[in-house]
DNA sequence: ACTTTATCTCTACACTTGTAATTAATTCGC
DNA sequence: GCGAATTAATTACAAGTGTAGAGATAAAGT
């Protein structure tokens, strides 16, 4: 069972650009991440080896001596836990103030609101159904 | 301007049970965080001092040598930016898997359902109209 | 082959965070 | 009024976190 790994702040920002490609090296995502702030290439390295420690991710091969990484645990495994504390913590466990943020958010286009739509519609279905 | 007050996870507990009340005192909180695991008065007590220290609450009055301490930033303010910054990391500011997570999510209930369906339509007819 | 450059590894360190003990001051029950 | 119980204030500290420098080593260009 993946332990319930516990990703940092910084970790989960590098985490996500691993889980966009599928795979990373530290000398890209570095590059990435650079170019939106200043951080030396050290220091995303150093999570890169931090976040291999806590089995997040895992070396795959290598090309000449830059190694290539690629995630062990899903995305969504890792929201879960974390969205859910979050939520829980600050609105005691009562979702509706979280969607309700995100439904009023500014960056939901309509393409984003019909594929919401068609997820709730499926939800709703498997809940009816069930009672 | 409230400056953006960063809320660690532990602040963000006391938080939440200050945000829910309206008010509080640091004994309560101590009771009902300690209902949940153990931990003791001097643990809750020192993060309502640095919920002070940050401006996050302040010291409304006191009953004998207890003091009421009121929210002097709200909830949502506090939860707007972690949420975003959350999402962002980990999906990269795509909203659907996080979207996706939430529609599929248990404890939605039917009712939670309805109220999202609303929140949705609504933004849908605002989004329609602008464009 | 030799220099340059990229990348890795190791080490470090200050700051933050969770947690609590101790001590001091009040208040409250009797 | 006095002892018992609360609450607050102060101090502390280990672990976690963000960040980077220095040195080693391999790769790549010439």
């Amino acid at each position: 069972m993946a332990d319930k790994v516990h990703l940092t702040d910084f970790e989960l920002e590098v985490m996500g650009h691993i889980w966009n490609e599928g795979e990373a090296i530290a000398p890209e995502v570095h590059k990435k991440i650079a170019a939106g702030r200043p951080i030396s290439y050290s220091a995303v390295k150093t999570i890169f080896d931090r976040l291999e420690e806590k089995g997040a991710i895992a070396r795959s091969r290598t090309y000449g001596r830059t190694i290539l990484y690629t995630p062990k645990i899903r995305r969504e495994d890792a929201a879960e836990p974390l969205l859910r504390d979050m939520v829980r913590k600050m609105f005691g466990g009562e979702l509706r103030p979280l969607m309700s943020h995100l439904a009023a958010h500014d960056d939901l286009s309509l393409d984003d609101i019909a594929y919401l739509e068609r997820l709730i519609a499926k939800r709703k279905q498997r809940l009816e159904k069930d009672s």
